[in-house]
DNA sequence: GTGTTATATTCCTTGACAAGTATATACGCT
DNA sequence: AGCGTATATACTTGTCAAGGAATATAACAC
């Protein structure tokens, strides 16, 4: 739980913030969203907020939760280092990743054993 | 190990990557430079290789290790739904921070208008 | 008050993975 | 051939975090 890499390995962690970014949500949302059990989500979210990925403010008995930019100028900073380097390659990139597209086709089910 | 995000979630890989960035390097060279044991930078690479982060040539008994460009530009394209949230943000982000930068830890100062 | 909805937290279990150690493979040299 | 170097691969072990079930806290309605 130390950075921002290893709190977005989750997937789940993604799809909630990927939610979030057209506008804010509440809990019952999301879980109804992601179709995952609640306590799941608020754990979730709890990492979320103490690592600065979201904040929440108090709706009733809901707590609506919306997006914080800091940790994702946090990553952008980390990745740009390299984009030097993937930019003089996106002719041969775009090769590449249109075979892997091909070849993968994602959709649902998760991964998670070998 | 699935995605790009389980990939760079591990502290020394990214140092590897951050390695690499300038040019390429043997697997020596990176086990003097971060210090750590051998097998575990070979078995890092491993990863990254597997991953499509980097590759290697074979130079004699060496092998040397350069970065690759998909995997990043993944990861570029997943931050990118973001993007126009946090350059929304920038202003009233930067007064917010640096709110946050007095209360905690001085980093820099902006010390702008007003 | 009681009951109901919404969210958070606790406890426990299980699986994944990094670290460490030892060993294996491969190449070059003499 | 044998020896040293360079890298890779088992194998084991400890740790840590995600998942699940139950429970706790909080705010609303009656």
């Amino acid at each position: 739980m130390g950075s921002v890499f290893e709190i977005i390995a989750e997937p789940s962690r993604r799809a909630i913030l990927s939610l979030l970014v057209t506008q804010q949500q509440s809990v019952g949302e999301i879980e109804r969203r992601l179709g995952m059990p609640q306590p799941a989500v608020s754990k979730h979210l709890r990492v979320l907020r103490d690592a600065g990925f979201v904040e929440s403010t108090v709706d009733a008995q809901r707590r609506l939760y919306r997006l914080k930019p800091g940790p994702f100028q946090e990553m952008d900073a980390w990745l740009a280092q390299f984009r030097w380097f993937w930019s003089t390659h996106v002719d041969a990139l775009e090769r590449h990743l249109d075979r892997m597209d091909r070849q993968t086709t994602p959709k649902k089910k998760a991964r998670g054993k070998r």
